[in-house]
DNA sequence: TTTATTTACGCAATCGTTCCCGAATGATCA
DNA sequence: TGATCATTCGGGAACGATTGCGTAAATAAA
């Protein structure tokens, strides 16, 4: 069913005008009377004249709106992100689009095409765990589209990212366990091929080097889905349990794998802290409220998604093609509470 | 900066043809040869082509985009909610454009004239807490626009409509925390405009009812912004447990409201249940791993999602304009844990 | 009064696609 | 052989808004 909008045309005809005269009152004109101007105002008002969105978007070549591509919206690190994203573009009149990737790269890769459809004046993006080949992505970025990674990013695409310190926030984690007493501490990580990944390890590993402690290999485990499965969390988990050096304290590398490997704790009645400390990137508010009160490392998630979305702004609106890209860094929070 | 799209008029000179051939081959139609078809399709892939879908949409005077409204994204409920539209859209080659009304009328309203200048086909909406005023969304169905409200409607524009089954819901609440034995049960509920909080106050009336309790007024409370403030939880928790007959027992409204007065009585030192038990309406997957685990009343919001997203496309593509609309009611779901 | 200048508006092209008409070509039939 | 058709393609007008250019009328300057 149709929905019938009132278009310049109509008050150019009701009110004997060209539609050219229409418009450049509505845009005051400086060629336009005082007169005309309040006439085709008042008119336009009266009817409710709404300036389609579409059409202007075809003459003027840009569409007002941005794409956003994050693995799922129902996370609360990206959710925020989101929303930090979306008050900025709200603020400058842009639409937000919003993809999920679920984690694939099928799906992303699906998403991107249809988004750059002439659709989106730019994209941020923070990439699926999966996405191994990048080439659409870059051939995208080289042919002009305004792109800002953030959170996950692809260090072979230059342009601006906003990421949070990972490194600095996995290595304060990593420390406060060994202060805490902690020797045997295994980590839990995302996806190996995922930037954060290897920052938060580099970070882990840095830890341990300044404390003398020697890095055990078998102590590490990925979650290649990012935790999206739940049983890629209970495997690992099994298989960190299985190891002759037993850990002590778990360090997981992002939300759902946080909040994962407590469920799978409580489901093995393993008691935190004393029999296994947790600790973990995560952005849910109610960590304080678990059981026990979790302690995370927290990222600056809508901060980062404001950042993101101004360099995107800055992208778009800016004349001649940018080479002088930044790489925002955003600090991240060491929240203590009793599962450490 | 620019970003130089391949077009139809491109290929149509390369190829030495005209745009309409092009076009027509484009979209296979029986008028143009195999031979050329062919030609056509292996250069539009060489040059990497895709239909500018701004244009599109002008022409066919549609945007093949869906706008969603919702109170806040970064809400376990509504990014779920968010979650099934995106589903059924995407898989009908729909865009979602997602706006956030964060409980103000205004931005509301901001978002929905923004949405609706021609670059959407239909809307989803939840309102918010503060509209009282509904008649630009009226104004907006009488022009045609397709609308369904999801979750908390308006009983005064008849379209279709998908809600939770908010009185059994409540009801079942109620009932699980009489025959836990519970006598002064205190309902801490949504902003009492709002359909959701009449359903379920009346959910919770019948309960108490059917069990002989007499209804409290002073058990009433409210909260205006859907606990969106904390304060005016901790204000509402504040008055309740002032009354003369102290509450043993309370019924939370939202998401927001569940969790916010675990956080109160955490900072108050009011053990749940035995001080205070607790139930609430909640959707996020942690409940249970809270300390103590929260019974809740869980809500089918990925399906909620599906469900509005399909009646939404169903009533976009009907070729006439509908008047036989329907509720639907999803059933929702009685986990009971520890916190009664 | 004539010329120059400003003011206020209309014409028409444009953005990229789609689609209604024609029209040319070759095949088919009476 | 001339008429009828199906096939295959091009011309050009939309969709709604913007804008360079042209121009009539009104005003100012000579």
């Amino acid at each position: 069913m149709k929905f019938e909008a009132v278009t310049i045309k109509h008050i150019a005809l009701e009110l004997g005008l060209s539609t050219s005269t229409v418009s450049r009152a509505l845009r005051d004109s400086h060629e336009i009377s005082q007169a005309t101007k309040k006439m085709v105002l008042d008119h336009a008002q009266k009817v409710g004249f709404k300036p389609n969105r579409i059409a202007q978007s075809l003459k003027e070549r840009k569409s007002l709106s941005i794409g956003v591509i994050v693995s799922e919206i129902a996370n609360s690190f990206f959710s925020q992100v989101i929303n930090g994203i979306d008050s900025v573009a709200y603020q400058h009149g842009y639409n937000v689009i919003i993809a999920q990737s679920m984690e694939s790269a099928e799906r992303e890769l699906m998403n991107l095409e249809y988004l750059t459809s002439s659709s989106i004046d730019g994209l941020i993006i923070s990439v699926s765990t999966e996405t191994k080949n990048f080439s659409y992505l870059k051939k995208l970025h080289e042919r002009g589209l305004p792109i800002v990674f953030v959170d996950r990013v692809i260090d072979e695409i230059e342009t601006h990212k906003v990421i949070a310190d990972n490194y600095k926030g996995a290595y304060k984690a990593t420390k406060h366990l060994i202060e805490r007493g902690y020797k045997k501490i295994a980590i839990l990580s995302n996806n190996s091929g995922l930037s954060i990944s290897q920052e938060r390890l580099d970070g882990y590993r840095a830890a341990l080097r300044d404390a003398n402690i020697p890095l055990k290999e078998n102590l590490i485990a990925h979650c290649d889905h990012g935790g999206m499965i739940y049983s890629e969390i209970e495997s690992a988990m099994k298989m960190l349990l299985k190891q002759r050096v037993k850990p002590d304290a778990i360090f997981a590398g992002s939300d759902k794998i946080t909040t994962g490997c407590l469920r799978f704790m409580k489901q093995k009645n393993i008691r935190t802290p004393q029999d296994l400390a947790l600790i973990g990137f995560s952005n849910t508010d109610l960590t304080e409220l678990l059981n026990p009160p979790l302690s995370v490392i927290k990222q600056p998630a809508f901060e980062m998604g404001q950042a993101s979305a101004t360099l995107l702004l800055s992208l778009i609106e800016s004349k001649r093609p940018q080479n002088q890209f930044e790489t925002r860094i955003q600090s991240t929070e060491l929240l203590i509470r009793k599962s450490t």
